[in-house]
DNA sequence: TTACATTGTGAATTATAGTTCATTATATGA
DNA sequence: TCATATAATGAACTATAATTCACAATGTAA
């Protein structure tokens, strides 16, 4: 049934513990405060063990961006997919956006020290992988916003890649915020899509 | 006339130098990658010298950010108080802080990978002192805001704080992009003002 | 049970960069 | 010009954390 023999899939089980682990304290700490002990300590291995699973703190970084960028852009791409309509892609594109950082508060925090999906990179940290991957999706929303132009719904002189920068940015804008207030509200992440696509598509102004 | 003994303008001319210097430095590497040394060859000077100025790296660059945050924030204050109108200081704020970092570009780069004006504290640099500021002035836009809706210009339904955040990430939104294509176009950063307003303002969809 | 292979361990090593300070250079003013 | 104070220098010192590796524990299979 499973293609990987029992010995790899505990290395895998293994491995995804570490990226785990990692994740929590490069979200605590930032990637250059987190020590490896400290890691090492929060996945309970030694320090030595991370390194039979990653050549070094880099690459164990890089694995980790890399690996959950992937899966925020296969998810919001997939819910994307299933969409009818370009008004419809981009309530998509809101709302799994914001599922998914809702359920990897942890991951949002590095993502978002990186530049998040505007794709600026701080050159403090390790990037690249990943950055490609961002720049495609960017590439890609700017198609769904070119589409929605042919559709007759977003105004046609606005700059495609640039509407798509403006989105992620507020996108981004309000989950900052969001996380900060968590301790206190329970307010759900999800709720605010209304908020971004209200004020995305038609302003704050009074009409 | 000048307040200052020579021997006290003369000390604040080369602690000037210095945070120029670590401003382009710590832009180009972020905090972590630049060193001491860095800082001081690109300032001309002996490393032992910057410690006579700072008393350590943290403290240069809690003093770069301080200032710059400060400065921003003053000049973009002035603005907006000599502009009347809610909607006028609105436009001031997107005008003047485009402006702002038009100028200081390498700034720019430090400010945003601290997270900008939505006060993202990423937990990898010191910042502290800063924050205080820009979460001061934030208070200050969501005022302006809470004034729009007053003058009927904005939304009544919309959070004050929450529709501040999202005019700060829209504008975030387009300055990052815009440095990224500087060294290809020459399209000023002012000129995208008008983007931002009416986006802010009116939204992205056809009528 | 024993031999072998795999995996885990964490003290010791190494590399790097922040910081200090004894020394040198420069400015000041009698 | 000389004496003193102020400022600058950069090699040496330290601290920290990434990385290694000799050894131990555990799993495997005959």
């Amino acid at each position: 049934m499973n293609p990987l023999p029992r010995k790899a899939r505990d290395k895998l089980l293994r491995r995804t513990d570490i990226l785990r682990a990692a994740t929590r304290v490069f979200a605590e700490k930032g990637y250059h405060n987190a020590t490896m002990s400290d890691i090492a300590k929060q996945a309970e291995y030694a320090v030595g063990t991370i390194y039979l699973y990653f050549k070094d703190k880099q690459a164990l970084y890089l694995a980790l961006t890399d690996e959950k960028i992937g899966e925020l852009i296969r998810r919001v791409k997939e819910k994307i997919g299933i969409s009818q309509g370009a008004l419809a892609k981009i309530r998509a594109l809101v709302e799994e956006e914001f599922a998914y950082f809702e359920e990897n508060e942890d991951f949002f925090r590095i993502y978002f020290s990186e530049g998040g999906l505007d794709g600026w990179a701080i050159k403090d940290k390790p990037s690249r992988e990943s950055l490609e991957k961002i720049m495609k999706f960017l590439d890609y929303i700017s198609g769904i916003i070119k589409k929605a132009q042919e559709e007759n719904i977003i105004k046609k002189e606005l700059d495609p890649k640039r509407t798509a920068h403006l989105l992620g940015g507020m996108i981004k804008s309000v989950i900052i915020p969001w996380l900060k207030e968590k301790p206190l509200k329970t307010e759900s992440l999800k709720g605010l899509s209304g908020f971004i696509l209200d004020a995305f598509l038609n302003g704050t102004a009074v009409k």
